[in-house]
DNA sequence: TTATCTGCAAAGAATTTGCGGGAGG
DNA sequence: CCTCCCGCAAATTCTTTGCAGATAA
């Protein structure tokens, strides 16, 4: 799943922010996540590998990097935010999350992509972002 | 836009429910707006009605419409959930959210309630439910 | 009558924030 | 050094819940 190290150095240089040793560790954290963690399971992970980070930290950098659009805030419906790094347009993808077990499946497909900003033209505006999920499950012949 | 008022009281009736006061302004609150309010704009209209209403009583009453599928919870990505009533799948519709006003556009498209179900099919699964939002910024030509 | 429902207030859960000490540039 | 950041704990915000009285069936 080719996930790149999110470049927490770089978003720092630029915007003239400290590259703090916590904020180091919740990028790598995150970057390192194949799921989509809360921000309760990022804290646990960050608190593995230094446990003095604290909960709040966690919040103000997972913040930061979503203000910055390095990493995309997913809403599944149970009360919690979760997260995952932003990957590129090209990798764009969805969620199919299986009701029977919550488990979630990434998924991609060129033609949603243009219909969606097909749709938004047509309404008269440009996309700039968008979510889809999809809830489902497991269809009986297929075992 | 024609929506029908949510049938508060056959559900009532085939589910052993009592048929409250309360239950019947909330039903008739939320059939009326064209809007997605959150609870407490729910609350706030029904108090109009009938002051004597609580919150607790929107919010149960809220999730008792939900959990009967009368009712449909919808997540912008602010804090809170919003409801609208749940329309025939014919009518089924997503939401486009202008960026620069929170404008909330709603619309359909054969098309894409096709391909979904085509894609859950392809991952294996038979579609239960889906959500899709889209975020956007009117286009400048178009005023 | 009696099981269900409501209002109230308190509890819970997720997230944010004020403050003083700490560390990056 | 000086500003920005962190940890801590308290505060906010949204939502749920226990209880005792009220009410629909």
């Amino acid at each position: 799943m080719h996930v790149n190290q999110l470049d927490i150095e770089a978003l720092c240089l630029s915007k003239g922010l400290k590259l703090t040793e916590q904020r180091k560790i919740i990028a790598q954290v995150i970057s390192a996540s194949g799921d989509h963690p809360h921000v309760e399971e990022v804290y646990q992970r960050a608190s593995a590998i230094d446990n003095k980070i604290s909960l709040a930290t966690v919040y103000r950098t997972i913040n930061l990097l979503e203000s910055y659009g390095v990493i995309e805030k997913l809403e599944f419906g149970d009360g919690r935010a979760r997260y995952e790094p932003k990957r590129s347009e090209a990798d764009h993808h969805h969620h199919l999350i299986d009701l029977t077990t919550g488990k979630i499946i990434e998924f991609y497909d060129a033609e949603l992509e243009k219909l969606k900003a097909d749709i938004a033209t047509r309404l008269g505006y440009q996309l700039v972002d968008h979510r889809l999920e999809l809830f489902g499950v497991p269809l009986k012949n297929k075992n």
